[in-house]
DNA sequence: AAATGCGCCAACCGCAATGGA
DNA sequence: GTCCATTGCGGTTGGCGCATT
């Protein structure tokens, strides 16, 4: 089963080299060359196989590898290599002398992906983060508010379901600001239909499509696809018209709605819609803070609710042209790989729950 | 001092490619 | 053309050492 066959013979070492194989390999290649690595085991005493003989000598025994930390240089070029040929760590290792690919791969994958990450730049992509990520997001956007996704619940009886319907209507993006429920979790506003398919099956379906849809389709006329600069994606945020009944809140909502009933409640300790919060930046921040201390640790959800609480800080910032920081930093923190990985476990865990 | 968590990195594993019989 | 040994490659694992609790 690809092992190699000097492999099956009998009690052959594995694990950490000693010093004494280093010295009996080292003194073999040297006196002999490698040759055929099979029998170099053999030949050099030594209770191994070809194939950790050799990995031994790139690795370690070479007389031209170069020690010790790698240089300001050597990281720019390896940043640059692999933005052009990825995760070819062979090819990327014949323009590093002295290095060889698994340090070369080692170093990328416990350092620079991390590096990187926190300049706001995807390590698989080299682009932005923030324009992934926001990507991600409006795909999310105008599948989940779709009018297809809408007619295709069979009833529009519930008003969470008209919701919707009216929502494809007049933009794809949020619940109508007239609603007067607080945030509730979105599988409730599907949940009613006793019609086959069931709601959840779909929603489940949609976003087991989403991990596998590399280009979205627009499903509504009046979808508007993400802007990819700066200035027009402030604009973009600053459209949406209320903070307390975003799709993205439904969807994540058992915290949401936690966290906004614990902050927003009447003298009968109801919860009330947070009508009254006129600094969105604050409620933002109320929000993000309580989510934070109380997330489950099972989800990591703290990168998947960034995003969304840095669209309330994107949204709510001055008529600047220049990107709203703040928004822009919350974005960067989240981890955008944990972000995808998440989310359909996400949400199906939030469905589950509900139906 | 012991337990636990975490990052790093050497080495392994499985598969693909290559080359010779 | 086929088979098989060997080599090369990239993803993954596991153990070590250090930091934190």
């Amino acid at each position: 089963m690809g092992r190699h066959s000097c492999c099956f013979k009998q009690k052959l070492r594995k694990g950490l080299w000693s010093p004494e194989e280093d010295e009996k390999l080292l003194n073999y290649i040297t006196r002999h060359g490698h040759g055929c690595w099979s029998s170099v085991p053999k030949l050099a005493g030594l209770q191994r196989c070809g194939k950790s003989c050799r990995l031994r000598w790139i690795n370690y025994l070479r007389p031209d590898l170069k020690r010790g930390a790698f240089s300001q240089d050597e990281e720019s070029l390896i940043i640059e290599l692999h933005a052009a040929l990825g995760n070819r760590w062979s090819q990327i290792a014949t323009r590093l002398p002295g290095r060889t690919d698994n340090e070369i791969k080692n170093f990328w994958n416990s350092c620079l992906k991390k590096k990187l990450r926190r300049k706001g730049i995807d390590p698989t992509t080299h682009k932005p983060l923030v324009t992934s990520e926001l990507q991600t997001l409006n795909v999310i956007d105008h599948k989940l508010t779709s009018s297809e996704v809408a007619k295709s619940t069979g009833s529009i009886n519930n008003p969470h379901d008209q919701s919707m319907v009216v929502s494809s209507q007049s933009g794809p993006w949020w619940f109508p600001a007239t609603t007067t429920t607080t945030n509730q979790n979105a599988a409730f506003c599907f949940s009613s239909s006793n019609t086959t398919p069931t709601v959840s099956d779909q929603i489940v379906s949609l976003i087991s499509s989403m991990s596998t849809s590399s280009s979205p389709t627009p499903m509504t006329s009046n979808f508007n696809p993400a802007p990819n600069n700066w200035e027009q994606q402030l604009n973009y945020c600053n459209t949406v018209p209320s903070q307390s009944n975003s799709i993205y809140s439904a969807f994540f909502g058992n915290h949401y709605t936690e966290a906004s009933q614990v902050m927003n409640t009447n003298n009968n300790n109801n919860p009330v819609v947070d009508h009254h919060h006129q600094d969105m930046k604050s409620w933002a921040s109320e929000i993000f803070h309580y989510t934070e201390q109380n997330q489950s640790s099972e989800t990591g959800l703290e990168a998947e609710v960034k995003p969304d609480i840095a669209k309330y800080y994107w949204r709510s910032a001055s008529s600047s042209s220049s990107p709203n920081q703040e928004a822009a930093t919350l974005l960067h923190d989240a981890d955008v790989e944990v972000y995808g990985k998440n989310l359909q476990k996400l949400n199906i865990m939030v469905f589950d729950q509900s139906l």
